[in-house]
Parts: C-alpha cells; sequence; structure tokens
DNA sequence: GCTAAAAGTTACAGACCGGTAACACCCTAG
DNA sequence: CTAGGGTGTTACCGGTCTGTAACTTTTAGC
C-alpha cells in the first residue's frame, strides 16, 4: 500500500522521501519511525538496515533538503545567464513563491527549534547548510555589483528567515505578506549606495 | 528540595514559572509533565489539579510570557516619556540585547513550530499574541511620525523574527549580529522618506 | 485545637517511542 | 537452478509520555 509520495522505488529511497515529507509536515517530533516506514509502504526493520538512527534519518533528509534547494540556484543561473542582478531578483521571487506555497517554513531552521540539545548531531549539518546558503548569496550580492554584499545579504537572509517562521504562528496575512516588497526596495536601496 | 528558580512560593506559581523557563531552554515537547513538576519541587498530581492538561499549562505559559514581554513597552515608555522615537530606538536596543542574552529565540515562535497540528488550541493563542504585539509596533512607528508606520513596524518584525530563529541555526556570529545596524538604517531610510 | 482545603505520595493505566531479534520470503545474479 | 542478499513480518524490550485513582500528610482559617 503506497501513498502517493513514494512510487514503487528502492526502500531507501522511499523512506527518505516520505521521511522529508513528514518531518516537514509535522516536526521532527511529531513523527516516528513507525509512521514513516508505514507511510513510505515498508518496515522499520529495513529503515534500520539502511540508517543506523532516527538521527541519521534526520541528517540525511536535511542534507536531501538542502541539496534540493541548492538545485534551484542552478535555475537562477539557467534562467537569467551572467545577469547576476537578474538572478537575485529570481532569488526574491523564488522566495516569495515558496511562501506563498508553504506555511511551514524551513526545515533547517524548525529542526534547530526542535532540536534543542546543544549537543545534538544535527546540528552541526544544519549550521554547515546554513552557512553555505548565506554564503552563495552573500557572492550572489556581491557578484551582482552591490557595495555592502554582506550586509545586504544577511538582511535579505534574516527577511526570509523571519517570513518563514511568521507565517507559522500569524499566518500568510501578517508581515510576510509584505516581504517582496521590503526585499525589492531593500536591494534598490543598497544599489543606490 | 528547591531549586533556584522556583522559591517558596505556591505550587502554581512555581509550576508556571519552572515550565515557561523549561519549555523555552527545552522545547514544549522536549520536556515531560513529570519533570516540571520535579523542577518546580511539586509532584504531577498538584499540576493537574491546577491546569486540566499539558495543553492548558502550555497556553498558559505563553500568556504569562506575552505579558512579560507586554510590560517590557511600560519600561519604553518610563525611559522616554513622550518620545516615540526614543521610544522606538529604545526596543531596537532591548531587542539587541534580548539577542545577546539568549539563543533560543522566542517562545511564541519556537511553539508554532513544535505544535504543528493546525487546529492545536494554543495556535489561536499564539496568533493573537503576536497580532498584539504587531499592533504596538505600529503604532509607535506611527506615532514616532513615520509615513509606512505598517511597512516599517513588520519590516522590523520579520528582522527580529528572523534574527532570533536564525541564532538557533548558526549561532550569534551569523546574520543576526548585524540586527543593529539593520533597524537602525532602516528606521533612517523611513524618515528620510 | 478543629476542620476543611490544599498538597504530597504511590501506583497504575494505556499509549507511543526508538531500536532489536528471529525467521520467512522473494528476486535476481551467477 | 541455486545461492544469497534485500526485504517483509511478527514479536518483543525497556523506556517515556499524558493523565488518573486512592490515600496520606500538611497547611491555613476559624
Amino acid at each position: 500500500m503506497t501513498d502517493g509520495v513514494a512510487e514503487r522505488s528502492r526502500p531507501r529511497d522511499r523512506i527518505l522521501e516520505t521521511a522529508q515529507d513528514m518531518f516537514h509536515k509535522h516536526g521532527i517530533k511529531g513523527v516516528g519511525v513507525d509512521a514513516i516506514t508505514e507511510a513510505a509502504g515498508t518496515n522499520k526493520m529495513t529503515l534500520y538496515r539502511h540508517f543506523e538512527s532516527k538521527d541519521e534519518l534526520i541528517i540525511e533528509c536535511l542534507r536531501a533538503t538542502a541539496a534540493k534547494a541548492s538545485r534551484i540556484w542552478d535555475e537562477f543561473e539557467a534562467q537569467h545567464p551572467g545577469d547576476k542582478l537578474g538572478q537575485l531578483h529570481a532569488w526574491v521571487q523564488k522566495a516569495s513563491e515558496l511562501l506563498s506555497a508553504d506555511s511551514r517554513g524551513c526545515d533547517m531552521a524548525n529542526a534547530a527549534v526542535e532540536l534543542s540539545e546543544a549537543d545534538h548531531p544535527a546540528r552541526r549539518v544544519i549550521k554547515e547548510l546554513k552557512e553555505a546558503q548565506r554564503e552563495k548569496l552573500v557572492m550572489l550580492c556581491r557578484d551582482a555589483g552591490i557595495g555592502q554584499a554582506e550586509l545586504l545579504a544577511d538582511t535579505l537572509s534574516l527577511l526570509l528567515e523571519g517570513a518563514r517562521v511568521s507565517m507559522q504562528s500569524v499566518g500568510s496575512e501578517g508581515p510576510s505578506a509584505q516581504f517582496v516588497r521590503m526585499a525589492e526596495s531593500l536591494i534598490a536601496s543598497f544599489r543606490a549606495r
């Protein structure tokens, strides 16, 4: 009995994909391994043959999610080849689409909130992946010819992070509704300096 | 055997205070009622005589936290009586202090992340409290004579929300380190319009 | 000091959790 | 056809969770 998410493929892939989806929707501590394997059309033993623990599965899910996000950057390059400023606007646009399409926020940020233990193995991974994403945005701003590239990138990061978490508290009609306007006027303001 | 948090006071107050602290530090799903009552120097039965369920306790904790935050607004008024712009700068300063003092973010936002069930009773409360806070900041911006008060208030909200969640992912050396600079230059920019 | 309410204590129910053992099955590579 | 690895199934372990029952002790008001 497979659900829509998991077609007939290798159990490991189905588990990974299903776990990503369920962790995202219900939170890491809100879903157990039994529920994941059942939704993936397999069983707990098979999960533990492929992942040595739930924590390992969590980490693999975060890596997979980050890899997906990373592929979006390639789209920007494909859509606006060489045009770094165009890619920055595409980033804003894509971020806005993300906000409209989904109100459960960023998996990595959510995981950081849920896994409050300072020494949880996933925290290293979260920090690494988030730092890599930050570096990408800084580079994009710099290549777009913006002077204070780090400051703009960090401001945009905080705005998006805030919008994604705000969605979860007050919904889509809250402050996050103005994200595009904020981001665009920020970019314009930094370009004018 | 009482710990530092809970002096000799009524059990209900000790439970509430201890629960606030532990929910904040370890997350709502990361701490059980037994652990709370033990840290509060009491027991589970007493908790359930004062709160009809853990969910009710969660809600009461959120209300108490919001009430504490609300009292900070009174400080602003006391420190800068009549000077709304000074109060806005005090808000930025206070937000920055919050970021430095604590890296577990906003209890309400964290609760919204953890309690992913759309119909969880705490979600109504979270939304109400967050909307009240937003309204306060909008009023402050408006009274400070800023034209696009809602937009500035929402931008500042998202920046702070983002900074508080970013702290939990990448730590205090990440984008949140620039919060004050971002906020101040935003205020300056809005005032110049 | 008596009484009644509040609080403490112990034990338990029922569910879920992460993780493992033992064994049967199937499917594919040789 | 056969051997072996991947997979499915069932049962279980020890622990933790929210919530309750029944009973004893302490506290506070009169």
